[in-house]
DNA sequence: GCACAGGTTGACGTTTACGTAAGCGTTGAC
DNA sequence: GTCAACGCTTACGTAAACGTCAACCTGTGC
């Protein structure tokens, strides 16, 4: 009949958990939440294409590490008034804090890698030094020795 | 009396607290969990070197993101053979495997952040285009604009 | 008339790493 | 003598984001 993408086309809640991997408990969830409202047939949901919008921003606020709560808060700064630039502005503020913070974080992790690696070097250094046999990836080592026989020493330099 | 640092020294709980920036309640709970087994002393906690070296393993997993459960793994090897070179195999496997899973959180959250940085670039020139004067940093704009005046174009190309 | 697919509303369960009392004992300072 | 500081145990509370029932309704095809 009409065509499914004209903007007046309504979604089923499956159809939308299909399209963007999603749970119905998750949308009833995020509904809970006040995040998503969409209309009723009887008790069904209806997801307008406006709903579905909305659900794409949560998802995406989702994947840059916002909260549900914070996700909230820019809806409902775009809501209050749709073409608000100091709803901009402010969301523009939100999203730079965002960055900044994932970008600490990042650090963080980084550290934690060195730390890691370092821990790393330290096992295997000992391990090589009383029971080599016991290091992973032992076929590195063959490489390595026959590299030896063949007299490739540039083999164990790494390059 | 006793030298402090002497290896016999021990400690109460809030002594390593203090000095590991903990809370009693954590190094409570760490026990409850079977990653500490402090000495008593009637019904308090005395904490001895190894206890110490324990909880400053624990912190150290902590900071590079393992679990509870999983830190206790790694103790719960240490315990059995303190000298088992196939124990220190796992862990080496483990931290590998940590260090695998950090980079690719680690990258995951790069992506983020490019989204962030794609987003907030679209809402700054959108809130430029509007409403210039809500732009954040306006300093940098009064930066431009005199470099302007004074002829000094390079200034708004970036360095 | 009935199973079946898909929708609904509660409401409790899960996980992690503690926080936060409540209630009580011990010790040292004043 | 008593108050503060510290310690103990037991146990409930928290936060996030749903998962997982249970029990019920409802339209459809056969």
């Amino acid at each position: 009949m009409a065509d499914l993408r004209r903007p007046e086309r309504t979604f089923t809640i499956r159809q939308l958990c299909n399209e963007f991997k999603a749970t119905p408990r998750a949308l009833r969830f995020y509904e809970d939440k006040g995040l998503l409202n969409p209309a009723r047939e009887g008790l069904n949901r209806v997801y307008s294409h406006k709903d579905r919008v909305r659900l794409q921003l949560i998802l995406r606020g989702k994947r840059v590490g916002l909260s549900l709560s914070e996700i909230r808060e820019l809806l409902d700064l775009y809501d209050e008034n749709d073409q608000g630039a100091a709803q901009m502005a402010r969301s523009l503020k939100k999203f730079r804090e965002r960055a900044t913070a994932l970008e600490q974080q990042r650090d963080d992790i980084d550290s934690a890698i060195v730390e890691l690696r370092e821990a790393c070097d330290r096992l295997e250094k000992r391990l090589g030094e009383i029971r080599p046999d016991l290091l992973p990836r032992a076929a590195d080592y063959e490489q390595v020795l026959r590299a030896r026989l063949d007299g490739h020493a540039e083999a164990m330099l790494g390059k």
